[in-house]
DNA sequence: CAGTTACGCTACGACCTGTAGCGAAAGGCT
DNA sequence: AGCCTTTCGCTACAGGTCGTAGCGTAACTG
């Protein structure tokens, strides 16, 4: 019955001519320029087809509109997010943020980012996608980060490990939200300035908390730590 | 040249016949009605025509497009937004937190709001439209907010008062990031649960930097605080 | 009253969507 | 090889939207 729903790799090993994967990433390629040159609003289906040598039809094979082409197109974008360890918490918010940011600054997820979500408040299978291909993406970040100052003893270690108490959640929502409405909706620059100002405040809101848990922990100071040269 | 803009006020005493009142308040809430029923996407110029018992050509003599008419339809809605003195920085920012996820709950801000915002990338006009009629009406909230809890004592004074440090916008961009941000990407609920946790996290922040920028003052707890019964 | 502006209506070209039908190409299977 | 299956490019198409032009009429100013 429903058999276009993506380019994910279908069933190998099926009767048939296969799916040629250069018109995969020629058309997911053309839709990025398409992106940066047109914006969301004036990308159109048989564009992405010309741009990529291919025919419309094709593109509709394997998507089943613009929803779903363009976040498939920007998802992939979201692998160059990285978190390596720089040692200390504030450190690696600092980076992670400034690398988050430099990816909204893009005009191929700046245009497309908010888009898809907003359609997606009408698109159930449409945020499920965007979920597990951009947003769990994320995500992972901040709960590897978590765990590390968790195990550098920066962060109080979960009450109930295993339990949900939605703290990774709340810090996802805090960092990604904020970064996302300094760049796109107040549209300015999230520069150093910024960033070391708004990871003061966090690590204020985590060290209080923490403070609150298990009084007399070492505490996270919000001001310039002894790890800033 | 430009003679449309929008349906703000024209020069009264002009010769001529007037632009009817009632034609805008029906246009306007026939473009809300639309939004709820068939969200940005499926709206149409010629449906809000319709509905609101008007040509479609009388739509374009006051908005050039789609994207500013949604604008102004909504930018109304921010018009409930109020800050009442609640006696404490913890119940001010929890009320104004629930009441702004309240309005993004709603069907019609909630498949707007971030379309118009995606548009605006690519828009500048449209852009200062949203600042203007939406974006500083949320923010003078935190103004005021601020203000109180300064007077009060549960915030320290700006260094120097009348430059522009930035505190607000930062303050801004997390709070209002944040909510959209779990509202609408997560999609989980902005329950009591997750505001008061919130909550407890920006106060924290907030108390960790008064703490270093004055050693000694009546510090900020994060946890839950004398006023919560 | 004349002058000016807004209104409703119709019609229209340009564009985009998403699908159907065709013959040809490219694989697997026996 | 031959058969089957699926994909591909191409063309054509109905349906819908956009934004504008042109017309006669309505409403208000001086």
């Amino acid at each position: 019955m429903c058999s276009r729903t993506s380019p994910r790799p279908r069933a190998t090993g099926r009767p048939g001519r296969p799916r040629s994967a250069e018109a995969d990433t020629a058309i997911l390629e053309a839709t990025r320029a398409a992106l940066v040159e047109l914006g969301w609003s004036k990308l159109t289906m048989g564009d992405v087809a010309t741009r990529a040598g291919v025919a419309k039809t094709t593109l509709y094979r394997r998507w089943a509109n613009k929803n779903e082409l363009v976040v498939d197109a920007v998802a992939v974008l979201f692998d160059e997010l990285e978190l390596p360890d720089l040692g200390s918490l504030r450190a690696d918010i600092e980076h992670v943020v400034l690398q988050f940011a430099a990816l909204l600054q893009r005009p191929e997820t700046k245009t497309a980012l908010m888009a898809v979500v907003a359609e997606s408040t009408r698109d159930e299978p449409l945020r499920e996608r965007i979920r597990a291909s951009i947003v769990d993406r994320q995500k992972r970040l901040v709960l590897e980060g978590r765990q590390r100052a968790q195990e550098r003893g920066e962060l109080p270690a979960d009450r109930d490990p295993g339990a949900i108490d939605g703290t990774d959640d709340l810090i996802f929502d805090v960092i990604a939200g904020a970064v996302v409405h300094r760049a796109l909706v107040s549209a300015e620059p999230v520069d150093q300035t910024w960033v070391q100002r708004f990871t003061a405040l966090l690590l204020g809101g985590l060290g209080a908390a923490a403070a609150q848990a298990a009084p007399g922990a070492q505490g996270l100071s919000a001001g310039p730590g002894p790890d800033r040269p």
